[in-house]
DNA sequence: TCCTCATGTATATACATGAGGAGGA
DNA sequence: CCTCCTCATGTATATACATGAGGG
């Protein structure tokens, strides 16, 4: 796999998470095997792989600047097995069934190895990320917040919700993020305090939106 | 980059037709006093219309079988000016500024009326709603369950995630929803709570949440 | 008729963009 | 000019309601 490198990437700032285990390294696509009966499970993922795998893809993906959606459909095109975006979503969450997440994660291992070989092959028209402001205007790789960076943003929040350049750049690499990321969250941060119904405000109580009939209910 | 010349890019926005002079530059909030001939009955409404409104706008859009996708792209058709689902979505939720939603419900408003009549030319099959199992086979109007009502929902699940047939009728009564509404319901609750990632991992305590009250909706 | 399960469409939320304005100095 | 803000609104992602196949 790509020389080791793991380039530290601003994108991915992963607070190491609790890689409590060893045993078995990584992951193998041991998809064509399968003999007789439905799976063979001899290589049944447990779910600390199943975990590994999905937030490894997802860093990928991302590096190698996919969408969700775009690798859905690179499924069907190249499987012929067309994925919907929140079919990705869900397997990069873990949100689904572990019976199904085992379906996908040889599907998806092999999207990912293709892609990042043919990466290679990609068309770097000029030099290699200069064509910025060219024609290429291609947009920003959406950065993916953890939770525990948004609420610590979220403190910082309470405490000044509008941080000088100095303060930002700080909060910026406490929280190993790029600083314009983090102006760009307080810019958004302030415009949804300013919403009609404020921020994550409680709704009073029920709101009449029915829509089968005219039940003027109540509560 | 050439002068000020600049085509529009990619994503930006397509023609802005306010004024139909154009010219890629948006022009935002000078809609003022909208002269687009429309009845110009509400010059300045309350946060309480543009609550009601809203409120009145979803409901109808459901009824009529509309999404707010459509709603988007029919402002564009209608009007020439495209707008995102979510921007539909963030209207009738309230999400927007005070400002934003002013300006927008005049469109609105405008959509709905020619929906509403438009209806009259609709296919109406046969009398005006039991088209529902003859050939159109559309897809079942997406129920919007309410806050409390998800709440209520959430409370029988605990008590029992298996409810019999009769006790599903029973809660769908007291909720005032449809039978197959709540079926499915707790269908979908038992999937979710079978994920990898058990249902909803409920965070212990909901870090922002009244952090910035300090910005309330005043103004 | 009703469940489970994979997976979809419609909707809601989070990160991003760009036009236009306000200092700075 | 440069930098950063505001504001309307977008794209990418996440969540909620819905569908259909298959089992019994």
């Amino acid at each position: 796999m790509s020389a080791a490198g793991v380039a530290a990437h601003p994108y991915s700032h992963y607070t190491n998470p609790y890689t409590g285990s060893a045993l078995g390294a990584g992951l193998h696509d041991s998809f064509a095997a399968q003999n007789l009966f439905s799976l063979g499970d001899d290589q049944q993922p447990s779910t600390d792989d199943l975990e590994r795998f999905a937030r490894d893809f997802k860093q990928k993906r991302i590096k190698l600047g996919y969408t969700q959606a775009d690798v859905g459909l690179a499924l069907g095109t190249l499987y012929g097995n067309v994925f919907s975006q929140t079919t990705i979503c869900r397997f990069e969450a873990l949100q689904l069934s572990f019976k199904n997440m085992c379906k996908l994660k040889p599907l998806l291992s092999r999207w990912l190895d293709e892609a990042d070989s043919a990466t290679g092959g990609m068309p770097t028209i000029g030099g290699d990320k200069l064509n910025q402001q060219v024609q290429g205007r291609k947009r920003k790789k959406r950065t993916s917040i953890e939770l525990s960076t948004k609420n610590a943003l979220e403190m910082e929040f309470i405490k000044q919700p509008k941080p000088s350049a100095a303060e930002i750049t700080n909060t910026a690499e406490s929280l190993q993020l790029e600083k314009e990321v983090v102006r760009v969250w307080f810019c958004n941060r302030r415009q949804k305090a300013k919403r009609l119904l404020g921020p994550e405000r409680k709704k009073p109580d029920s709101t009449g939106e029915n829509l089968s009939d005219s039940y003027s209910i109540n509560g």
